[in-house]
Parts: C-alpha cells; structure tokens; sequence
DNA sequence: GTTTATGCAAATTCTTTGCAATACT
DNA sequence: AGTATTGCAAAGAATTTGCATAAAC
C-alpha cells in the first residue's frame, strides 16, 4: 500500500488523515475501474459500512473522488483524475455491460457537454452508455 | 382522462389493455416531465404500488416508456417519444437541479453518442447534466 | 478537554417478490 | 377451466442516521 501517496493527496484536499481515510483512498487509486460502497466493504473487511460511507462522503465533498451512477442501483466511485479539482471536462464516458454488469470507465473518452437551454447551468455530467462489452460480445 | 389514446397505444404494442395500464399510461402521458414509481403511486392512490411496478416493466420491455436514472435514488419513467420503438436517437438529455431536486426532459437536445472503443456496442444511453435550474438560479 | 472519527445497530428509502384473490378469454 | 392481472404483505438491497466509544488535536 502506498502509504505516503495518499496521505500526501489527502492533505493538499485538506482533509485530515486517518487510517481509514488512507485504506479507503489507496482501496479506489488501486481499483482497476468504479468501486461501490459494497466493493469498498469487502475489500476492507475490517472496516464497518458505515466508516466507508461517510468517507466516500467527505471525499466527494472535497472533489478527491466522484460519483457514477449506472443505473445497476449501487452508487460507484472514482477518484478524480485531476488533482486540482473535478470539473466537468474531467468527467469520462462509462460503460454498462448488461450481460456482466460491470462499469468501464473509458477514461480516454470525456464525457460530451451539450448546450443548455438559457439558464441552466451544469456542474456535472453523469453519462452512462449500457450495452454489450466486448468480452461479453464474444463468448 | 384520454381513454381512447391509451388504449390505442397499448394495443398497437401489443399490451393487454387493463384499467390500471391505461391509468399509468396516461398518468405518464400528462406528465410534464418524467414520474418516478412513488410520483405514480402518489397520482394514483387507488393502486398499489406494486401493481404500478409491474405494469411499469411490462411498458419497459415493451418500449412503451424508458427508465432514466438521475442519479437521485428513484429512477423516472417516462413515455418513449416515437410510437414505434425506442432507439438510442429516441434518447434525450435530462437535466437535474441541485436545488429544487427536479428532472427536466430536453426533449429537444438528444443524448450525445460518443464512439466506443472496439468491441463494444451500445444499445442504451443515459445523460444526465446535474446543475442548477432556471428558476433555482433566479431566485 | 474539546472536537473529530469510528463502530454498531437500526431506521429509511426504494425496489422487488410470494401468494392468494380477482378478472379476463 | 385456465391464464393473466392485481393487491396485500413482506422481503431485499442500498443508503443513511443516532448514539456511544475511541482517537486526535
């Protein structure tokens, strides 16, 4: 676990250092895609659902991690690829595969920004395209 | 109450007409925006939610009505805009605000579809733009 | 010593299912 | 008669909160 890493990425958010704070953090820079809080609790068997919780909380508050909603009922998470700050430009495409209900992240493909009507103003785009992954398409 | 609208269009997708359908359907079809299960429930006192439910999923597999997911917790239904079939173009873009937790339809502005790498197909697409409203920005 | 973080348990909310009763064909 | 639909009740799943304990400053 690299210890320093995140405890050096939570302090420039400002946010005080805990143990959890640092499993959680290295569990979600670990993942290879989203995590959900239910991944997040067996992945950290020791720590209790409700710790994690309001972790991902303080997190998201901070701009550290952010929110996908898939769709599939269980809220996933991301740390934000920016350090600075998780605007809209950094938000990326996702990928629901129906068959194996797993989310890609296609990190290289921002998600698209249309033009709003007069007067709205977006903070944030949540874009989720559902269909078949490509492993699925095989077999 | 427009009977005659509802049972036409069930009958032209092939749904079994029932009092209940033709109340969710029309229910759905005065909507200005889109109806979450309790919103339906709420409208429609005298049936039971699970019945709502189901009927739900019979439109949804029908592709008589979408499910959005705005990333609030309940998802909202809404009838599909072209009668014949409800394709990914048939998409549009939802907004959400922050403020006043409602859901726009644009119906106007269609879900963007970005190219996905190789091997994946998309069947379904969900955009949602989270922000602040015209009204909430006013006042 | 006061504030902040954590764990446990339980409440809430939303969704889904089992089953008996009813209505339709 | 036999199938499909509905209501009631309750199960499930995910999220959220209250409160007491423990840790940090």
């Amino acid at each position: 676990m690299d210890n320093r890493k995140c405890t050096d990425r939570l302090d420039r958010k400002g946010i005080r250092v805990t143990p959890i704070r640092i499993l959680v953090l290295d569990a979600l820079m670990k993942a290879s895609g989203t995590m959900s809080l239910a991944d997040l609790e067996t992945e950290l068997e020791t720590v209790d659902k409700s710790s994690i919780f309001r972790t991902l909380e303080i997190f998201e508050k901070h701009h550290l991690v952010h929110s996908i909603d898939d769709g599939t009922g269980s809220v996933k998470f991301e740390v934000c690829e920016s350090e600075d700050d998780c605007s809209i430009a950094d938000m990326h495409t996702h990928f629901y595969c129906e068959i194996c209900h797993k989310t890609f992240c296609l990190k290289d493909i921002s998600a698209p920004l249309v033009d709003l009507p007069e007067g709205f103003s977006a903070r944030s785009v949540n874009y989720i395209i559902k269909g078949v992954c490509p492993s699925c398409a095989r077999g």
